[in-house]
DNA sequence: CCACGAAGTTGGCCATCCAC
DNA sequence: GTGGATGGCCAACTTCGTGG
C-alpha cells in the first residue's frame, strides 16, 4: 500500500538509519533482518533518486536530502504516535500508560510525591517513570524519548511548550547539634564554615545555588559534592558544614532530621521550577492529563509563597 | 457476479561477497 | 573482523484470466 506513491514503513527505516547511524543497528530496533534494512535504504533510494546515504570511513553518512528529511520525518511519526496510537480512548482510570518524567530529587521529593500520591488514588494503573539529568534532555524531548522534563525555567529547552509550575527561593541548613552555628548565620561566618554542594550528571552540572554564589564572587570552601540534593541535605548532619538549598526542600526535611535553617545571608535570586514536553505530544490526551495533574499540584504548592513559608 | 487458480509483485530471511 | 550490499529463495498478497 501506498500514499502518494510512497511505502510509509520507508519512514519508519528512515527514522531508525538516521537516529542509529548503523543499518545493523537499525535492523536490530525494529526487529529486522540487515539485508531487509538495506533493502528498504533501496526502496527509499528509488523513491527519492537520491544516495540517501554513503558511505565515508565506513560510517553511515546522510546525504544533504536525508538531513532535510530527518526533521519531517521524526515530527510524522511522534505525531502518528500521539494522536493514533496512544490517543483513542484514553480514561485514566483504566489506562494503563506509562510516563517517563525526567526530574531532579528535589522535584521529585517536593513536587511528584504530592502528584504520585494523586496518581495513585486517580489513576492506580498509571506507571511513572522518574529519570535522572542527563546531557541530552534536549534531545530526549525532539526525540519524544520523555513525555515531560521537570527542571529551572532558566534552563529550558527553545523550539517545546513549557508551564510555570511554582517558585522557591533559598536558604541555608545546617546540624542542629552544630555548636559553630546559632539560630541565624552572618555573611563572615557563612564563608569561614565548610560547605556542602551538589553537581549533577556525567559532566557535574553545577546547581542552581551554586552558579548564583559563584556570580556574586563569594569565595567559600566547598567540602563535599553530592550527587543529588538528597545526599546533600543528609551531609551537613554531625558536622558544622552548611548547606545552601531550596526552602521547600529544607522544610520537608526538618521535619525528619536534625537541621536547623537558617536565612542565607547571600542573596540568591528566587528559583522557578518549569514543565516542559515535546511540541509533537501537545494534543495527546493523556498528557494534556497528567500535564493538568501536575499543574494542578504545582499551583497548590505555589499558594504558598517560599518566603512566606515558616522555619521549624 | 463470484470463486478459483496461475502469474506477478513485494518484502522477508539466509548465505555470501566486498570494502575497509 | 565488521558493516553494508547483493543474490537466491520463500511466503504472503495482488492481479488477472477463466469458468460456472
Amino acid at each position: 500500500m501506498r500514499f502518494e506513491g510512497l511505502d510509509l514503513n520507508l519512514l519508519v527505516a528512515l527514522d531508525a538509519i538516521l537516529e542509529e547511524g548503523s543499518v545493523v543497528r537499525a535492523s536490530q530496533r525494529l526487529h529486522l533482518s540487515q539485508p531487509a534494512m538495506s533493502a528498504a535504504i533501496g526502496r527509499l533510494r528509488q523513491y527519492f533518486n537520491d544516495d540517501i546515504f554513503t558511505m565515508s570511513r565506513r560510517k553511515l553518512v546522510p546525504t544533504p536530502l536525508a538531513r532535510s528529511l530527518e526533521r519531517p520525518t521524526r515530527d510524522i511519526l511522534l505525531r502518528v504516535r500521539a494522536n493514533l496510537i496512544s490517543a483513542p480512548g484514553f480514561e485514566p482510570a483504566n489506562s494503563q500508560r506509562r510516563f517517563r518524567i525526567v526530574v531532579s530529587d528535589y522535584a521529585s521529593i517536593v513536587l511528584m510525591h504530592p502528584v504520585m500520591k494523586r496518581v495513585y488514588r486517580e489513576a492506580p494503573g498509571i506507571s511513572l517513570e522518574l529519570l535522572p539529568f542527563n546531557d541530552r534532555v534536549d534531545d530526549q524531548l525532539e526525540r519524544g524519548e520523555v513525555d515531560f522534563i521537570i527542571m529551572p525555567d532558566v534552563n529550558a529547552v527553545d523550539d517545546h511548550p513549557r508551564q510555570h509550575l511554582f517558585a522557591d527561593e533559598f536558604c541555608c541548613i545546617a546540624w542542629t547539634g552544630s555548636r559553630k552555628i546559632g539560630r541565624s548565620i552572618s555573611l563572615g561566618r557563612y564563608l569561614q564554615l565548610g560547605h556542602v554542594t551538589a553537581q549533577f550528571g556525567p559532566i557535574r552540572r553545577p546547581s542552581f545555588e551554586e552558579k548564583a554564589l559563584a556570580r556574586s564572587g563569594y569565595k567559600r570552601r566547598i567540602e563535599v559534592i553530592a550527587p543529588n540534593f538528597t545526599t546533600m541535605v543528609a551531609s551537613v548532619i554531625g558536622t558544622d558544614r552548611v548547606a545552601t538549598v531550596h526552602k521547600r526542600l529544607a522544610v520537608i526535611f526538618a521535619r525528619s532530621f536534625p537541621l536547623k535553617l537558617l536565612h542565607a545571608p547571600v542573596r540568591i535570586p528566587a528559583f522557578r521550577e518549569m514543565l516542559q514536553w515535546p511540541a509533537s505530544f501537545h494534543a495527546d490526551p493523556a498528557l494534556v492529563w497528567m500535564r493538568e495533574t501536575i499543574s494542578d499540584v504545582a499551583s497548590e504548592i505555589d499558594r504558598t509563597p517560599a518566603a512566606r513559608m515558616r522555619f521549624g
